[in-house]
DNA sequence: TCCTATTGTCCGAATTTCAGACAATAATAA
DNA sequence: TTATTATTGTCTGAAATTCGGACAATAGGA
């Protein structure tokens, strides 16, 4: 085992390894899938390693003495900017080799002084806890954590090159949001403070992944009896003008 | 870090405490929530500390290269000896104080030379990935794992005191249970391999909590076309004699 | 003033769920 | 042998829900 501290100079930032060590669990981490909805496209919000064509989920350590709830949100909070948000955990990733950079990658990192290879926190195998949390995404102002060029939101249909084991993390997020969307009403917490029922219902076409008929779906979603009806809105088309909604409830988390 | 080996004398066995840390994933454990049925009740598997009416779902560790998923198989076979076993994931339990036994415990254990404080890799805080899995009842023959007296069998409605968070750990495995059967035949795996319609009936009412009409089970069930009908089963009753059935399907595990 | 595209709502058809009824029958009692 | 009892297998129609088409209302443009 690795005791011993080396430090670091990455981006400009002196770099401690000891600190990894004394601050969080080793071995372990937290990946958080964020979804927004923006231009009928469900999106998610990833990071990209600098000149290279791969794109992660973003994450964080556990704390020595910190809850893994309460590091999630923590987590979220850093990357986002965001409170009090809908954020749940939905698998653990554990194969033994999902955490490594292949040697291309490194190599490019490494031109650019990132040597994850000089970091032994790093080092070892990391089994990760995946929360997926949704977002408004209007509200969401991206951080960039270290390490990476830039954060971006992507089409959950249009993913870029992922890596590590992301792409199946992302992919089993969305197939636990399509399962509780049937039964919870989760949905709103991917919308704005106001919207028209079309926009609530390509919301829902596009999380099931299949079309829905308008008349029953304003019908049904009308029942529930969650909506409050504002005032028209007037965008300008040449035919009758949709109401605006918002949610009667308080707490989007508690929806 | 601890680094130092401890050797330490339990229940017979010379344990060495460097095995644990050159050996498994420290701070990192696996639960396994084992599921059967018989005498129409819904039971779990639990282990008993020795001379304490305190009881634990058993699990084990992580091997430094194992996937987490291979892991638990292998635990699961450790503790009932079955393979081939329908075993899912289903929540990663990592509260920070979770994994602490209370002064009085310890003591008690301590006058049976068990003493967990003697064991540094047993001392630190444990973040635990909950599989659970459904098994038949007569095909287990359950062993006992180190530090613990004896395993039995518990009705889900009559729970002993358990150890850590493992009340709530078989609560949420159990709601993981009924959710997945409302949309997956999974309750053939707690079957033996024939039964009556009653019998799968009494199974799906213990699981969803609620009774169900005879008639209308009997039809959804024969209409999904998963079940042989066999011989008649003549138990001694002064009434009509109930088919036997069995699965069509080859692999339990697939279903 | 008419036309077009979209919205809000209604209503009946199709489907599924639900509940009662009844004949069949294995063992026992008369 | 026959009647009785408890349970099983199945049928059928009612109730509830889902589904899909239709149509009036209407905002803006022609």
């Amino acid at each position: 085992m690795v005791k011993e501290a080396t430090n670091t100079e990455i981006q400009g930032i002196l770099f401690n390894s000891k600190d990894y060590f004394e601050q969080f669990i080793p071995q372990f981490s937290i990946d958080c899938v964020i979804f927004g909805f923006h231009d009928n496209e469900l999106k998610v919000l990833l990071s990209k390693l600098p000149k290279l064509d791969y794109w992660s989920v973003q994450g964080g350590f556990i704390q020595k003495e910190e809850d893994i709830d309460i590091a999630a949100v923590r987590i979220l909070k850093d990357l986002t900017s965001l409170d009090n948000i809908y954020l749940k955990q939905f698998q653990t990733f554990g194969k033994a080799k999902r955490s490594e950079y292949s040697y291309a990658i490194k190599q490019v990192l490494k031109e650019q002084n990132i040597d994850f290879d000089a970091i032994p926190f790093l080092q070892q195998r990391f089994i990760s806890i995946g929360y997926y949390s949704l977002v408004d995404f209007q509200k969401v102002t991206p951080s960039v954590n270290l390490y990476f060029e830039s954060s971006a939101w992507h089409d959950i249909n249009k993913l870029p090159p992922l890596i590590f084991d992301h792409t199946e993390m992302i992919g089993t997020a969305l197939e636990t949001l399509r399962q509780t969307l049937d039964y919870q009403l989760i949905g709103f917490n991917l919308m704005p403070e106001t919207f028209t029922m079309k926009e609530l219902q390509r919301l829902y076409e596009t999380i099931l992944g299949e079309p829905l008929k308008r008349n029953n779906f304003q019908e049904k979603i009308l029942n529930l009896n969650i909506l409050e009806r504002l005032e028209k809105q007037f965008t300008g088309g040449a035919h009758k003008a949709p109401y605006l909604y918002c949610f009667k409830t308080v707490s989007k988390k508690s929806i």
